[in-house]
DNA sequence: ATTATCTATAGATCTATAGATAATGC
DNA sequence: ATTATCTATAGATCTATAGATAATGC
């Protein structure tokens, strides 16, 4: 009965329907296989950034990229570890690109790095990043941010992100010698919290604001955020 | 089967294992609707506070209390109406608090409000009753975060928590006098998610920090937030 | 009498696995 | 031969409702 339909669906449309992709199969083997991860992976990581791990269902996924539920276990074991995967797909790229960047900003600035400058780096490189890659990147960051206070997102923020956080983290102290680390941490907070809260796109501003300023205006926000954070750890000396 | 694991549940440990309270049953019927309405709406605050809207069942709430799951029903039509319950039983506490708070801050201010005079009144109000509330607002204030950046939980922030807000931009605009609208609208827009990102108390800001700053340590982010925000604000102007 | 609570159960999912079938690969 | 995909199905929930029972209320 249910097979029957996610039968008819899988034949009927099929799976160019979903995304712009997938005109004709491919043909070998290792190309199929690709292409199929990739597809999951993106149905999932749309889904996900919408309703959360517990908000969608491998039916709903499989639904999408039309195939199959159980080709979801062929490629992914179980839904924990299709949750994984969306999440380690694109983290080594932001993660690694920022550190780059903040590497990059260190090597300029020598002996006199200053917050705003660590955080251009560290903020501006994330928001091109999803900006410039259009609708994936733009729903990997809202994925990001929906799971981000969740405990099994905050693991997996842990083990992606800690490297360039904390990379962050020593450019500042050497940007701010006479802070206390609990000031600096306290500032990556704050930091942090508008990062995610960003990133997730709600539209409430949209709303609050009467349209004045829009979710996705990542520009508008970089164009803003470095200067607005970096103000900040600088009022918190006493 | 499931049936009799239920009626085992409420017999045995019964409701008084959950909460400090309950330790006798109350007398009149008033006493009973109000004691289980309670006992449901923490429940169901703090488990959906852990684990969101899809995370949490029927049944998880109602063994936590020691009840029947049919009985949620009763007094609370469906799920969906139950969570609004949660969401809506401490709104007004907050934001007619805060309201006060920043009307006050007004009448005080005159002429001349500042940007972080009107921030602390929003904010520090905000941290103090969450604090000074225990562990029920703690609760209250992590369900808020968490639900945050879903569909289902901005329509009711958009609901409940607007009127506050737009207080505070009332103000703000007035401290601000030549700045534009957009650029306000951003600051409380990382005002709003560092807030959020505090309240949620994921226990990041702890791994990360090794230690040495804690999620639930609101004293020393009231200590901070307001200076660092307000700071922030006076940055964008160009 | 009225209200709080439980029993029993319908009906609909959901995840996951075993095993069959249909493609590509040498 | 090997790999991708589908069929069939087990087993476990989950939400919600109808109707019974056990308390309090006049």
């Amino acid at each position: 009965m249910a097979g029957a339909e996610e039968q008819a669906a899988s034949k009927g449309k099929a799976r160019a329907a979903t995304s712009g992709r997938a005109k004709s199969r491919p043909r070998t083997k290792a190309e199929q296989r690709a292409q199929s991860l990739e597809q999951i992976l993106d149905a999932a990581e749309y889904l996900f950034s919408k309703r959360g791990l517990d908000g969608v269902t491998l039916r709903d996924v499989a639904q999408r990229v039309g195939i199959h539920t159980t080709l979801l276990h062929y490629y992914f074991k179980d839904k924990t570890n299709l949750f994984e995967a969306v999440f380690a797909r694109r983290a080594g790229v932001t993660s690694g690109r920022r550190m780059v960047a903040l590497e990059q900003y260190e090597a300029e600035a020598g002996d006199n790095p200053t917050v705003e400058g660590a955080l251009h780096a560290f903020l501006d490189t994330d928001l091109d990043l999803y900006y410039q890659g259009g609708e994936p990147w733009m729903n990997y960051a809202a994925f990001c941010a929906r799971v981000s206070n969740t405990p099994e997102g905050a693991a997996l923020m842990d083990q992606h992100f800690d490297p360039v956080v904390l990379k962050l983290m020593q450019i500042l102290k050497r940007a701010l010698p006479d802070y206390s680390e609990e000031d600096i941490f306290w500032g990556y907070h704050f930091v942090s919290g508008a990062l995610m809260n960003t990133l997730g796109r709600t539209g409430r501003i949209d709303r609050l604001s009467g349209g004045v300023c829009h979710s996705d205006d990542f520009p508008a926000i970089k164009k803003r955020m470095a200067r607005f954070m970096a103000a900040g750890f600088m009022a918190l000396k006493r």
